[in-house]
DNA sequence: ATAGGGTTAG
């Protein structure tokens, strides 16, 4: 009956999608087991995981009685490429208690999955079996072994635990020299590890000796260049080379974005002889996060035309634009066109959808989503306690975070300002400090700028700004805008103009051109009716040559955004729109409230 | 081997 077999595997072979894959699944299914050879059933497997489908590829996996090497390589790989890596560190670990030997590959794929978790341990015994099978001389095994170092001495935590012993270029150095066989993946490996530990010298001389530069060493140099932010040397490696992929104009593209340069960014994107879904969302997820997600969403409509086939990281670009913008429409449309069953995603996006939801304005569907999620990280529980924090539900968010401690999560110093902002807003003064106390005491984490400022804003509002200011005089590192920003904001609040004095005085030297601080030490003034000093602030402001912020707003109306600015006219039915504001205007008065009208003059701020 | 992805105060 073998001859059975060909139309299947060339069935496979053409197989597209995960809608034709299902359906082949369950023809052959009908047909029959006997036609499951190991060879079509590691094939679906794989198929499966190239398409994202990890349950249907588990599923699968369960129903097979004795799975081989290769199956289970093919299971825990698709894991790994689906960056479920914990996922495939545990499959690994059950393929190992069934007595299975691992092929060279597998140890090369949950290398990667401890590499990119920086998780040294594991690394380090799945290096020990890499010596127990005698695989240490295959060179795609070294090169993992290196980049898992390399990467691994990213991590401060990992360096201190290992006291010198991983995490070092020496030994990763130590390994190349013993490498019988160097290919230029090995070279490029090397010099990308030094890149990453910050030794630009060393990648730069190692790169000099290669044998031969291929595109890929002019890659890693370019890439390593712009991580550590030193772009005019990349633009100079850039221009050099011979010859230059997309990969390389993509990654100029993200260097001048990292570096906050959207102009030069957009400027070798305009220039990109090809560009192809990673150009695309790179410089979609760049105006994002440069504070432009309207310019985003505008090249996302260009996109469209283009034809290409999001994938999931593209998708989660948009949906975090979504976030920022608050255009809860755009985003519900991007979900029904791209995002079918969120059990099929990685939780990368599902946390962004949560996100999405709590940014949009509906906690309740952000903890849908959560709640929904099969497993749940670090992030994602980051993303839902910052959520319940900024719609006022403190109890419910520091009761969450304490459900996380419950599930063994250790927490960062990330989910701290979530904890401590969710006190913040819901006036639970004691909580904070306690929480502050638990993070540096047990947990050991160092208070960043942000979680003083966390904290002076929670001492602050409640009053307490003598206590604030102790704490700000107390502090470990140089307190910066936004904790003297906090401060003054209480001080505001309070009506305390000696300790805004203070704060204001720090802020003038730290950032003399944010207009914000004049006008909160002047209101200051102004509730006390000191007018003296209201105008003392008022000609500071003109003596500094202040730069007026310029707010703006936007609106959501059928899919498309429209975006104010103060006094604008630019919008086509402005004069309906300032009629409307008129009316709005007279009934408020009408209830009694005095309003404050916006003007073009600055001098009415104060 | 080399390019894009989730959470962070006021």
């Amino acid at each position: 009956m073998r001859w059975m077999n060909k139309p299947i595997s060339s069935l496979l072979h053409n197989c597209e999608n995960l809608k034709s894959l299902k359906s082949i699944h369950a023809r052959l299914l009908i047909d029959g087991s006997i036609f499951f050879s190991d060879v079509f059933l590691n094939k679906i497997l794989r198929l499966y995981a190239n398409f994202g489908a990890l349950d249907h590829a588990r599923k699968l996996f369960e129903k097979i009685s004795q799975p081989n090497s290769f199956l289970w390589t093919a299971l825990i790989h698709g894991h790994v490429e689906n960056c479920l890596y914990d996922d495939s560190l545990l499959i690994f670990r059950l393929m190992l208690k069934q007595s299975v030997q691992p092929l060279s590959f597998t140890l090369l794929s949950v290398l990667k999955a401890s590499a990119r978790q920086s998780r040294i341990r594991d690394g380090e015994s799945i290096y020990s079996l890499v010596l127990k099978y005698g695989l240490e001389s295959d060179p795609m095994v070294q090169n993992a072994v290196i980049d898992m170092y390399s990467r691994c001495g990213e991590v401060d935590i990992a360096r201190q635990v290992f006291d010198g012993m991983f995490g070092n270029m020496g030994v990763a150095r130590a390994l190349f020299e013993q490498m019988s066989v160097r290919d230029s993946a090995s070279w490029n490996v090397m010099v990308s590890g030094y890149l990453d530990a910050g030794d630009l010298a060393a990648a730069s001389s190692l790169f000099d000796e290669m044998p031969k530069q291929d595109v890929g060493s002019w890659n890693v140099m370019i890439s390593g260049f712009c991580k550590a932010g030193k772009m005019n040397s990349a633009r100079e490696l850039f221009e050099r080379m011979p010859l230059r992929n997309v990969a390389s104009w993509t990654m100029m593209v993200d260097g001048y974005i990292r570096n906050g340069d959207m102009k030069n960014a957009r400027c070798i994107f305009d220039q990109m002889p090809k560009r192809n879904l990673v150009s695309w969302s790179t410089i979609i997820a760049g105006y994002a996060k440069n504070g432009q997600p309207n310019l985003a969403l505008d090249l996302f409509n260009q996109f469209k035309e283009t034809g290409i086939e999001p994938d999931e990281t593209f998708i989660l670009a948009i949906i975090s634009t979504c976030s920022q913008l608050g255009v809860l429409d755009i985003a519900k449309g991007i979900i029904s066109e791209y995002v079918q069953d969120i059990h099929l995603y990685s939780m990368q996006l599902v946390t962004s959808l949560i996100d999405m939801h709590a940014k949009c304005g509906s906690v309740d569907e952000a903890l849908q989503v959560f709640n929904e999620a099969s497993t749940k990280d670090l992030v994602c529980y980051s993303t839902m306690i910052a959520a319940l924090a900024n719609h006022g539900r403190g109890r419910d968010a520091i009761n969450l975070f304490y459900d996380m401690l419950q599930s063994d999560i250790k927490p960062d110093g990330v989910v701290f300002i979530g904890v401590l902002s969710a006190c913040t807003h819901g006036g639970l003064i004691n909580e904070g400090k306690i929480v502050f106390k638990m993070m540096v005491e047990d947990f050991s984490i160092k208070p960043s700028e942000r979680h003083y400022a966390c904290l002076v804003d929670l001492l602050g509002r409640a009053g307490y700004l003598e206590e604030a200011y102790e704490l700000i005089q107390s502090m470990s590192i140089e307190p910066h805008s936004a904790v003297w920003g906090a401060l003054l904001a209480a001080c505001r609040i309070h009506r305390n103009a000696n300790l805004a004095e203070v704060a204001a005085r720090h802020l003038f030297k730290i950032e003399p051109e944010n207009s914000g601080n004049y006008i909160l030490l002047s209101n200051v003034y102004a509730d006390l009716e000191r007018w003296d000093d209201v105008a003392k602030v008022r000609s500071m402001i003109r003596e500094q040559k202040v730069r007026k912020t310029r707010g703006s707003s936007w609106i959501e109306l059928d899919c498309v955004v429209h975006e104010f600015v103060m006094g604008d006219m630019s919008h086509f039915d402005s004069s309906i729109i300032y009629s409307v504001l008129d009316l709005l205007f007279e009934d408020v008065k009408n209830f009694g409230c005095s309003i404050y009208y916006p003007t073009d003059d600055a001098e009415r701020w104060i």
